[in-house]
DNA sequence: CTGAAAGCGCTTACAG
DNA sequence: CTGAAAGCGCTTACAG
C-alpha cells in the first residue's frame, strides 16, 4: 500500500495516454479536454490513487489554498477562552464554499518569536488572520513587509499597515458607563483590559468618555487580563481603595464573574448595593445571578468580517476598506 | 516595501557574487564554504530581506518541517474543553527544541470529510497526529495508505495500521469500580463515555472487569458525550432508572460535574447517599465540592508521547512500539 | 571550496 | 482539443 509512495502527474498521464498537460487540464477541471481524455484520466487516477502535489501546485500557481489564523497568546489560555471559540465559529463560516483550509497557529510557551515568520512568509499560507495582538508585536509588520496578506482582529497597537476589523469598544464602554450614571450610580469604578491592547484601552477610554461631563471621580480603575481570577483581583483591589464604589464596569463578562463572586463573598448585594456590567455578552451572561447587564458584540460576526475581508482581498478585489467597524449595544439585565 | 514581493535566491547569489549553489549551502550553515563567501551572502540576504521559499525548498527536500494536529471534533467543542488544551501543552513541550511548526486543523461543522485528506496528503506536513477519533473514521487510513508519517492519541476502533498512544484506561475505570466495591457500596452505576470511541468503550468496560466477581448487577449503565450537559443528563437518567443507586463512575471529570449537580438537586448527599468518581483528574477536581475522587491520566505526558512518537520516526528512528500504554491511578478525595 | 546542471512535481502560455 | 517546453525557487550529487 504505502509502497507505491505517491504516483506523480506524469505517471498518470502515461497509464491514460495522454500528456502531462492534458492530464492537468483533466484533473483541474478547466475546458478544452475531450471528453474521452477526461475519462481516461479519471480512470488513470483512480486506479493509482493520485493525489495531486500541492506543494508542486503552490510552487507554479503561487497558491496554496489556505490561509491562516494566528493567535498570538499562548495555546492553552486561548483554548479556555468561550471568547475565541465563538469567533473561530465565525471564521469557519466565513470560510465554508470557498475551498480554503484553516490551519492554526498558536504560541508555545518559549517559542522562538521568529517560527511564525518563518512559516507564515516562507509561502505555506495565501494570507493571516491574526488576532489576540498583544502591545507591539512586530508579526504584523513582518507578514505585511514580506507582502503578505493580512487581516487583524483588532485595531493594533503598533503603527503597521494592515487592514483590521474591529468592534466598537470606545461606544459600547462609553454607553456601559451612562447607563450606571443614568441610574443613579455616583461612585463607578472599572476594571479595565490589558494595557497593552487595543481593545483594553478603547473600552477604557470609553468609560472615561461615559464619565465625562458627569463630575464624577474617574479614579477608580484597576486592570485585569480578562480572565476570571484577573477580575477577581482587581474587583478585591477596588474594595480595598474605594470601599464606597456602587458600581462596576468589567471589559470583559468573564472578569465579571470573578468581580461578582468576589463582591458576593464580601457580602455585597448585586444589584443593590453595587451595580455590575460586563462586556462580551458570553452564553453565561444571562445565566449568572442575577444575570449580567453587558455590553453585546457581535463575536461571529467579527470572525467571519475578517474572514471575508481577508478573502475578498485575496481575490483581488479593490476598493476595500482599510478597517472595519462592527456596532455594540448594551443589553440590560438584573445585575443593574 | 512589499515592492520586491520576494528575492530569490538567485538575486541573493547575484548581489554575493556567487553561485545559487554556494548561496542555498551559505544560508542553510552548511560545510564547505569559505568564511568569505558565507558573509558575502549574509550581507546579500541581510540587504535583500531574503526568505527562503519554504515550499520551493520543500518540493525539493521533500520536508517540510512542520507537523499537524488533527481534531476530529467540531472546533468549538474542543475549544472549551480542558483535557485538549492539557495535550496541546504537552505536544507543544514534546515539540520544543525540533524546530517543528505545528499547525492545528479542526473540523468545521458541516466540512466536506475530505479537506484534511487532501491538505495532509498533499505534502503540507511531514507526520501528523490525530486525536479524538471517533467510530470507523477514515481518515487515518487515508494518510496512512498516502505514506504519511501518523500517530494516533487513542487506539482507533477502526483497523488502521497506525500507530497510537492511549492511556491505560482499562484498568483506571477498573480500578475505580473496585474502590467503590471496597468502601461498601453495593449499586454501582456508571456514566459512560461515547460509544464510538474506544476510550468510551475500554472505561466502560474496566468498570465491568471491576464489578466482575462481586455478585453486584451491573445494568445501570447510561452514556454521556464527555461534557457536564452529558453527565447531567444521564445522571438523570439513572436516578430515574435506578433510584436505588449508591455510586456513580463517571467517565470523565467533567461528567462528573454534571452529574453531581444532579445529585445536588436532588438532594442526594455526596458521598454519603451517593460516592462519586470521575476520570482524568482535572484542575478542578480537587476544588469540586466534595472534592472528587478519580482516576489520574497523564494528560500533557499523553501529548508529549505522541509527538515524540512522531519524531522519532521522522528521524528514521527503527524498532518504534506499535503503540504505547501510559499508567492511570485512582486519587482518593472526599467524594467517596 | 565552488559552480553547472539536473531534478523536485506541478501549471501554463504558445504553437499547432 | 493537445503536447513540447519553459518556469515556479530551491537542493544536491557530480565534477572540478
Amino acid at each position: 500500500m504505502s509502497q507505491n509512495a505517491t504516483p506523480t502527474l506524469e505517471e498518470v498521464a502515461r497509464a491514460a495516454g495522454v500528456s502531462r498537460a492534458t492530464a492537468s487540464r483533466a484533473i483541474n477541471g478547466l475546458p478544452y479536454v475531450s471528453e474521452r481524455a477526461r475519462e481516461q484520466v479519471a480512470r488513470a487516477v483512480e486506479v493509482l490513487g493520485y493525489r495531486t502535489n500541492q506543494v508542486a501546485r503552490s510552487l507554479a500557481t503561487k497558491r496554496t489554498g489556505s490561509i491562516a489564523l494566528v493567535m498570538s497568546e499562548p495555546g492553552n489560555f486561548v483554548l479556555s477562552d468561550p471568547f475565541f471559540a465563538r469567533v473561530l465559529r465565525g471564521i469557519y463560516s466565513g470560510l465554508s464554499g470557498s475551498q480554503m483550509q484553516l490551519v492554526l497557529l498558536m504560541n508555545n510557551e518559549q517559542d522562538e518569536e521568529d517560527g511564525f515568520a518563518r512559516y507564515l512568509c516562507g509561502g505555506h499560507v495565501d494570507g493571516a488572520l491574526v488576532v489576540s495582538l498583544h502591545g507591539e508585536d512586530p508579526l504584523p509588520g513582518l507578514l505585511v513587509d514580506a507582502g503578505l496578506p493580512v487581516v487583524l482582529g483588532g485595531r493594533p497597537l503598533a503603527r503597521v499597515d494592515a487592514p483590521y476589523v474591529d468592534v466598537d469598544n470606545f461606544n459600547g464602554a462609553s454607553s456601559a458607563a451612562r447607563h450606571l450614571i443614568d441610574i443613579g450610580r455616583r461612585r463607578v469604578a472599572t476594571i479595565a483590559g490589558p494595557e497593552d491592547m487595543s481593545v483594553g484601552m478603547d473600552r477604557l477610554s470609553g468609560w472615561r468618555r461615559g464619565m465625562a461631563g458627569t463630575g464624577i471621580a474617574t479614579d477608580a480603575v484597576e486592570h485585569g487580563d480578562f480572565t476570571m481570577e484577573g477580575g477577581a483581583a482587581a474587583m478585591r483591589r477596588l474594595l480595598r481603595n474605594h470601599p464606597d464604589l456602587d458600581a462596576v464596569f468589567a471589559a470583559s463578562d468573564l472578569m465579571a464573574v470573578g468581580a461578582m463572586q468576589v463582591l458576593h463573598a464580601a457580602g455585597r448585594r448585586i444589584p443593590e448595593e453595587v451595580a455590575v456590567v460586563g462586556f462580551d455578552n458570553l452564553d453565561i451572561a444571562p445565566t449568572m445571578s442575577p444575570p449580567l447587564t453587558t455590553v453585546r458584540q457581535p463575536i461571529e460576526e467579527f470572525g467571519r468580517t475578517m474572514t471575508w475581508r481577508l478573502l475578498a482581498q485575496l481575490e483581488g478585489e479593490t476598493g476595500l476598506p482599510p478597517s472595519i467597524m462592527l456596532p455594540t449595544e448594551l443589553v440590560r439585565r438584573a445585575s443593574t
